[in-house]
DNA sequence: CTTGACCTTTACGCAACGTAAAGGTGTAAG
DNA sequence: CTTACACCTTTACGTTGCGTAAAGGTCAAG
């Protein structure tokens, strides 16, 4: 199939015009140009224009996208898959920021709590990382988590010092669980320890504890998402680590 | 609490030069001026901020900005319902973008066909509304869904039939439950049949049943946020309420 | 053969900042 | 006390990714 530039445009969602400075950048030249002048685009070039596409979404620079793609080193299959994951990313700071203008109108109708930080959450890109790194837990400390433990505390109805174990013993299994990761074998020690940790975790918001309980939540762990999410985003593979150590440790599950 | 230009801008993610862009053009003044002319921003500026960036994300121009916030007719809470709309409209082009990267990759390792158009679906913006109307859910169906359950299902290690039954449960939960709600009785017929289905629900992936899992698991619907936000969302107080039901489903609680 | 929808190049315009330059301010430490 | 340094100010030019004319050539249909 060939498409002159309109038809191209239209195909993709996108302006002849930009098609033209694609060319004049040197990013997206036609396949060949027709007797009177004209752009006629092919199959490989509607093939390249998605791929243009794609890194443009994710807010690349045109001059970088070029380079990228006429680097002798660009594979499409490769670069698709980096494609993917950098979308996932964005949907989940899209996540981020639908909740956070949730948690807004919330705090509109007076429902709810929120601190200055807390009201831009999901706005900055990369900047997570960034702070997470400079200031580590500091600004997170002084501005939101007061509040946000507050309100958190009062769904809970934990004292104080409850749900500050609540949180101590949350870290702990995460590290815990991070290390035991690394031997690989859930029925070892420290997959051992994670799952006595989280045994005293489930006590602390149930009255109760039972071993049914502890195995059962330990199957939805994996089962669903709002949990899997949560561990596996730490370390893929997290969440069904856990899970195994956990049926051992009731006894659901041999060795 | 009050801020410089520094210290809003590090809070936001922006920078300083953008709010000294913003204040040129008359969309976000600062509260007052510092004797020595430094711009000082308040509270009332922190939530101002918060909108005028909920509209950049959705690619309003600034000038734009400016006319619907200083508006006399313009309402916070209503504002941020439909930026709530619009960014769930988002999320779902991502979605169908997150479905074509997919699709490509398939295509290009030649496990499947496809055409030109396809390999631009969710690039347009505007489309979406269009989709929605002209194919209403069959486009979701075709390429979205399928593709997504097909990811949890391998998680969960379902068959395709396990995985519809669980998915159908998930929804009838939902609906008997805010009916349940409206009676305000949790012990009443209708919420008890939620708290049935939930059962059956958990069943389905965890091998087992036990009530003891199950009272644990209607804790934890309240005490872990993850969890209580998914019902919540729905209505407040819901979690709450399945937590309730389903305590006096497992016997766990009278009346 | 004319009409209208396409195509071409050239060129200026624009939004939303980034990035210096040149200078004043606040405060903690030597 | 002053010196350092991290902040603040305004002014102003640069950049990216196009939009939008202007002035003209091309092509298929009626």
């Amino acid at each position: 199939m060939e498409y002159t530039v309109k038809k191209l445009a239209a195909l993709a969602g996108i302006s002849a015009r930009t098609l033209r400075y694609y060319d004049e950048l040197g990013l997206l030249k036609p396949a060949r140009i027709s007797s009177s002048g004209y752009r006629i685009y092919g199959q490989k070039e509607v093939d390249t224009l998605q791929q243009i596409l794609f890194y443009r979404e994710l807010g690349v620079e045109l001059e970088r996208i070029k380079e990228i793609i006429t680097s002798p080193e660009f594979d499409m299959t490769s670069a698709l898959i980096e494609h993917r994951e950098k979308l996932l990313a964005k949907r989940k700071q899209l996540d981020i920021l639908i909740a956070n203008v949730e948690r807004t109108i919330a705090f509109a109708e007076g429902r709810t709590q929120m601190s200055d930080k807390e009201k831009f959450e999901g706005f900055k890109q990369n900047m997570i990382d960034e702070n997470e790194k400079k200031y580590g837990e500091e600004i997170r400390k002084k501005y939101g988590d007061e509040k946000v433990d507050q309100s958190y505390r009062q769904f809970k109805n934990m004292t104080k010092e409850e749900f500050n174990k609540w949180q101590e013993l949350e870290k702990q299994i995460k590290e815990t669980l991070k290390e035991a990761f690394l031997t690989g074998d859930p029925s070892g020690e420290l997959a051992q320890k994670a799952a006595d940790l989280h045994k005293q975790w489930i006590s602390c918001s149930w009255g109760s504890y039972s071993k049914e309980a502890h195995a059962g939540l330990a199957q939805m762990y994996v089962a669903d998402e709002r949990f899997r999410e949560y561990y596996d985003k730490e370390q893929l593979g997290l969440a069904e680590f856990l899970r195994d150590a956990i049926l051992i440790y009731t006894g659901m599950k041999e060795k």
